[in-house]
DNA sequence: AGTGCCACCTAGAACGAGCTAGGTCACACT
DNA sequence: AGTGTGACCTAGCTCGTTCTAGGTGGCACT
């Protein structure tokens, strides 16, 4: 026996209030079978008794398509954002969530182990970093819909922004305010980086410049530690892609400590126009990303797949669109 | 009927592999009662048929002492090491442990209220913002260990860190530097936010040090802010202590913008020591929270009342250290 | 040969809820 | 008076698992 005040079920409400079990439970779920007063009765005395329905219980029983089941990494602040919205459309959608934060001690496997064992009817991966292989082999077993990253693997779906384009636009903004050195601190192996590197590589073609990359990261630190990359070379570009906003502001902040002026002297961008790309000193130029239309998009695919609705298309690639502030200026003559 | 491959159930693996049900359950669960040979047997049929156990089933059945809950706010960078810390020692303690978010849409009661629903046997409620009367509340259903705030609450324990020691050592090392116009951007609502300025306040006066209080705030938008107070008003204050890491970094990068030298001109300092502090053009000093001590503490007393353990001590204060980096120094002459 | 014993296995009742198929009763209609 | 006809309620099976109480059978010992 549990020392908690948790172990009231059904029965005992029952007892209690002098009714049948199924009628409590005809009470609980509110729907029709049961007199106005008796309803009435029955929620006192089962708010009296401090009751909780189960569950574990109700979902056993009632074998429906089951919760949506995500993972996400709780260091990323980026994923917090998409947890919050995926929270929201479920809600909304009437269906439960099953949570669980991929960690050092945690890994993705563990955590899709535990979402399946919890008998989710699909499972949302935020930022999933699993190789495709395992991800066909998770979505032959129930549907799966990764967000934030472009994933090739058989039956799952995606939901991303548009990286490429979105590269491609920033590209453009700088060539048109008349840059023409315009360095990209790029991460290959983040969520959207080979993406985001191909736009930019594109549209630096399509402008007939060259091409000019610094291997950076998603962290401020790997933006600091990229500007005192290029800082040691000779020629500095006059204008520099960070990865992300943490990244643009290392850059930032790194350039400007060494004197110089942003953006008299030097143009910088960000991407996921992020609360720290609106502080004061900052202003950066960002790629707004639509984040509550990427979540509500892979909840809503969830949903759908988890309902018997077929994978239709294996992509979701969301628009994204360009805020100008005050980071970004036409070059020093 | 679903349409995953998740509706193998242990009566399909007892069918496939000649044996009975119950008998599957003991090679399962790993337990004595099966012969090496029959347990090879049925292990490879589980696995061929892909049957993965459903927790829920087992829980109901179990009747253990059940999961760990948590909830912790998916916004908050300093909630993502905790949520890390539980989920160590949750792992090795061999406990379950259900996870769910705080956010806009998803209320802390709502959150509780699905823990609850979950049967968890105890409750970890990381910076938790509800009113002491509903945490006494819950806690009287079930042990409930409050994190990174200092709750007075009945049956309620909490585990933070030494808010109120940490301002004075941080305190007592400016005016070690010399310093006597010592401000504090304050967060009075924010979890630790009255412990760090009683603490200022006891060491100012220790000190026979004026007061100087700015509100301010969590954020580094809230650090710009305060930034621009003091900036608007005569006389400047030849250090600054910072609420938190972020709050720091916003009055730092504002100072430096306005032409003042850090640490030159004016003393900055930081909390939290997170990766932020450590950039180089910030060289924050800041307190160091034992998170992985704090996370293990919660997990291990909320385990401990789960188990029947009755509450021993009503906080669990853990000491801080002080990072000393470059952005403190003496004052100007 | 009978008995005990152990190692291995199985039948069937839980757990807490939902659902189907009925049962009871008051009331109105023929 | 007999008979529907609802509205309201209950008995009992079910979900997938664990657990209790019992079978088997083989082997060693009396």
């Amino acid at each position: 026996m549990r020392a908690n005040g948790l172990d009231v079920t059904m029965a005992d409400v029952a007892k209690a209030a002098g009714v049948s079990r199924p009628l409590v439970s005809i009470v609980m779920r509110g729907v029709p079978g049961a007199s106005d007063s008796t309803r009435q009765h029955v929620m006192k005395v089962a708010a009296e008794l401090g009751y909780v329905p189960d569950v574990r219980a109700q979902a056993l029983r009632r074998q429906g398509p089951g919760a949506v089941g995500v993972a996400f990494e709780a260091v990323q602040p980026f994923h917090a954002a998409l947890v919050d919205g995926v929270y929201e459309t479920c809600e909304s959608a009437g269906r439960e969530l099953v949570l669980t934060a991929v960690t050092a001690s945690h890994d993705e496997s563990k955590a899709i182990d535990s979402l399946l064992a919890n008998r989710c009817g699909a499972i949302v991966a935020i930022g999933s970093g699993l190789p495709p292989r395992r991800l066909a082999q998770i979505a032959a077993l129930v549907p799966v819909v990764v967000v934030a990253r472009a994933v090739r693997a058989e039956a799952v779906e995606y939901v991303c922004s548009d990286d490429e384009g979105s590269l491609v636009k920033v590209v453009e903004h700088l060539v048109g305010l008349g840059h023409s050195r315009i360095c990209f601190a790029a991460s290959p192996r983040s969520g959207g980086g080979p993406q985001r590197l191909r736009g930019y590589r594109k549209a630096m073609a399509a402008a007939a410049l060259s091409v000019d990359v610094v291997e950076a990261g998603s962290t401020e630190q790997a933006g600091a530690d990229a500007a005192a990359r290029l800082l040691a070379r000779g020629q500095l570009p006059t204008a520099v892609i960070g990865f992300n906003d943490p990244c643009a502001a290392g850059l930032q902040a790194s350039l400007r400590q060494a004197g110089l002026r942003v953006p008299e002297d030097i143009s910088i961008t960000g991407f996921d126009d992020s609360a720290i790309a609106a502080t004061p000193y900052r202003q950066l130029t960002s790629v707004r990303q639509d984040t509550a239309r990427m979540a509500e998009t892979a909840a809503l695919r969830a949903i759908a797949r988890m309902e018997g609705q077929s994978e239709r298309r294996r992509s979701h690639v969301l628009p994204t669109a360009l805020t100008i502030r005050a980071s970004t200026a036409p070059p020093p003559r």
